[in-house]
RNA sequence: GGUGAGGUGGAUGAGUGGCUGAAAUCAGCAGUUUGCUAAACUGCCGUACGGGUUAAACUGUACCGAGGGUUCGAAUCCCUCCCUCACCGCCA
């Protein structure tokens, strides 16, 4: 959510910000600034009528103490008056509220300077590309065959028990998946994240407070008789972590990880890139977060880009990174990087990190503060990323590094699978 | 699911209608004192939204789990909901 105050700073500069992330009623931002006057208004109103009526209360109370209880009475009437017309200022001033808010909560966030100008993913621009595309033999073939070959994902039988798009892993296909999450979150908490395991439910509150609701309420699973959201990411709980909570500076940055699984809707995107595990309604991340001081989270999105590229190369993948365009970022992000890896046997890239800074947004509406050097408190920063989402990189393990004789491993595996090979 | 007890500032915890935005203690911050550490003493120490100011000072309103209600006046009384704890039942 943003302040009101930045969007009155600068109106001009703020529309065609609004404009590049895809924001196309701007008109929104004027009637938010003219219901905040009124809000100022109403308030002022409100508290002027209201300190009359708090010091008459105070009187009648000395005038019954001392007796004089015709006095008293004969206040008891002004005071009648004054809150007859207290009653329609505080419904304008409710109203005013309300309006505000329910307005305030359709801006997305506004990109930084840097966000390329573009309304489609191909308009996204290629920062950099890394690892060397791999050489594939004559026989090579999909992830979702060589699943089925070595018997490591079952996805008919996660279509029987639960549903399309609910694999079942087995046998070796569990153990590397198992290790890739053990991998992850080593690497992660060996560069300072510390690791949590967080609730795979959240109420509305917490799924409010990372921007979820109301923009994605339809791309959640959603358990009605409790209220509760299954987690669309991790980063929902462990933001969250952290609401209505005013920090020591001192305690910055703060730097969680968390595995996992991840519980998507992917409402209207039924038959496009479905395939095997390209696009699943549950799977597993390995996430981070991050929340710091205003000043610094550009340069923490540059570390964590960097840490996420690290943990890409040390599987030996075909990666690029993208740096996403105004209208094919998230809601609430203000800059996102995307980490695509080359899935040889498909030849496609697909998405496996997405590393974003949220700036305020978030904290405005997680009331989430710190306490700066002048002991003025203000809005931490936040960021996530994935380190990383497993099913793609899985899929891209097994078509990149199959052989004939089976599927080599990367070295950085070994250890934790057990075994070279599949 | 049943019964009982509760939800107060960073923490503990007092407060059953006005003198309570809230005692006291601890933690925290600033200072004084004493070789250092420690201790003692003094002061400060919630948030949000307004007014005010160059900025402060100062000042108004709201907030004692959430939302309603009673009253001139509510942390305090009433209603609804949420949550926590204890015991019982069920159970990984």
């Amino acid at each position: 959510m943003l302040q009101v105050q930045v969007l009155k700073n600068d109106l001009v500069s703020v529309k065609k910000l609004l404009e590049k992330k895809g924001f196309k009623e701007t008109g929104v931002v004027d009637e938010i600034i003219s219901l905040d006057e009124e809000r100022k208004k109403q308030t002022f109103n409100y508290d002027e009528t209201k300190a009359k009526l708090n010091a008459a209360s105070k009187e009648i109370g000395l005038l019954m103490r001392n007796g004089q209880k015709d006095e008293a009475e004969a206040k008891k009437k002004e005071v009648e008056e004054l809150k007859q017309s207290l009653n329609p200022t505080e419904e304008k001033l409710k109203d005013a509220e309300k309006k505000l808010f329910n307005l305030l909560i359709l801006l997305p966030n506004l990109p930084a300077e840097i966000v390329p100008e573009g309304k489609t993913p191909e308009e996204n621009e290629v920062v950099r590309t890394g690892g060397s595309k791999p050489e594939l033999y004559n026989g090579a073939v999909p992830h979702w065959e060589l699943a089925k070959k070595y018997d490591l994902i079952d996805f008919e039988t996660g279509n029987k028990i639960t549903g399309s798009g609910f694999p079942v892993y087995k046998g070796k296909g569990a153990k590397l998946q198992r290790a890739l999450i053990q991998y992850f979150l080593e690497y992660n908490t060996q560069a300072g994240y510390t690791e949590f395991l967080p609730p795979f439910m959240v109420n509305e509150a917490s799924a409010f407070g990372t921007g979820q609701l109301p923009d994605k309420e339809g791309q959640m699973y959603h358990a009605k008789e409790d209220n509760f959201y299954l987690i669309p990411t991790a980063e929902v709980p462990l933001t969250n972590i952290y609401r209505d909570e005013i920090l020591q500076e001192s305690a910055l940055p703060i730097k969680m990880t968390a595995y996992t699984p991840c519980f998507r809707r992917e409402a209207g995107s039924y038959g496009k890139d479905v395939r095997g595990l390209n696009r699943l309604h549950q799977f597993d991340k390995v996430e981070i977060v991050q929340i710091v001081q205003a000043e610094t989270s550009y340069e923490v999105l540059d570390q964590m880009v960097e840490h996420v590229e690290k943990l890409i190369q040390s599987l030996g993948l075909h990666y690029r990174i993208l740096r996403l365009c105004g209208g094919d970022m998230s809601f609430a992000s203000a800059l996102t990087y995307d980490f695509e890896v080359y899935s040889a046997a498909q030849d496609k890239w697909l998405e496996v990190s997405s590393v974003s800074n949220f700036e305020t947004f978030q904290t405005n509406r997680l009331k989430m503060r710190y306490k700066d050097a002048n002991g003025k408190s203000q809005l931490a920063h936040t960021l996530n990323g994935s380190s990383l989402a497993l099913p793609r990189i899985l899929a891209c393990i097994l078509e990149n590094f199959q052989t004939e004789n089976g599927i080599h491993l990367p070295v950085v595996m070994h250890g934790y699978f057990g075994g070279e090979m599949i």
